[in-house]
DNA sequence: AATATTAATCGTAATATTGCAATGAAACAA
DNA sequence: TTGTTTCATTGCAATATTACGATTAATATT
């Protein structure tokens, strides 16, 4: 019965979920390692990452995969390899929402 | 022996844990809630919240403690409720951090 | 065909997160 | 002092996340 542990999202509105699962997947340093390495080299095999990150292959295919579900990345098979890269129109979109959250003015009058 | 289930953060940069440290605490909607509810009346205590976002008053407890931890709001006592508000200086410190890291240029060569 | 390479998936272990009921602590009100 | 209000803390249950060894699937190479 009970569902501790879930997040109740139907608590929120879109727009706070959306902020918040593009947050979350920006909430690992190794993924935000993977972005900033796919952002220098701007094309990139899964095994390259495995040397430049430091965790087993099967670390990083799952990291991949949720960069993947969110669209922030995309992999085309070459071979017997996948390159994958930034999805610029979904890293733009999370950049628009994340910076109109970010910019929020802060009212200076006094407070606590 | 084993720590899975952690994160190697040794693997990383002190920027890109710093990125993810945020991005994490972001990445729940009732911080993001909490977080535009305080931006907006700018002063707020912990039995508002409770009423605005719709969680039990622990929950609430818990997600503001993870705010105040990061330095993202702080909190001064008054009488028998405590007076919530966004830390101006390092919420300007995360938004410069996580605006440099979405900034990336994103290299428009054919990649996949 | 047989072998090698690359990355995904499966299974499992350990830790982290989310949520709330119950309780506690501190200040206020009567 | 006795209650009341407000928020923090504790304790616990359920789910999620992180990590990796073993295996699988697909393509290349020989």
């Amino acid at each position: 019965m009970s569902k501790m542990g879930i997040s109740k999202t139907e608590n929120f509105s879109k727009n706070q979920n959306d902020i918040a699962l593009f947050a979350k997947v920006l909430g690992h340093p190794a993924r935000v390692a993977i972005l900033q390495h796919l952002f220098k080299i701007n094309t990139c095999v899964c095994g390259d990452l495995v040397d430049v990150i430091g965790l087993a292959q099967p670390t990083i295919s799952q990291h991949l995969k949720e960069l993947k579900n969110l669209g922030l990345i995309k992999g085309t098979v070459e071979g017997t390899s996948v390159c994958y890269c930034i999805n610029p129109e979904n890293w733009t979109k999370m950049k628009t929402l994340l910076l109109h959250f970010l910019d929020q003015e802060i009212n200076q009058t006094e407070c606590c």
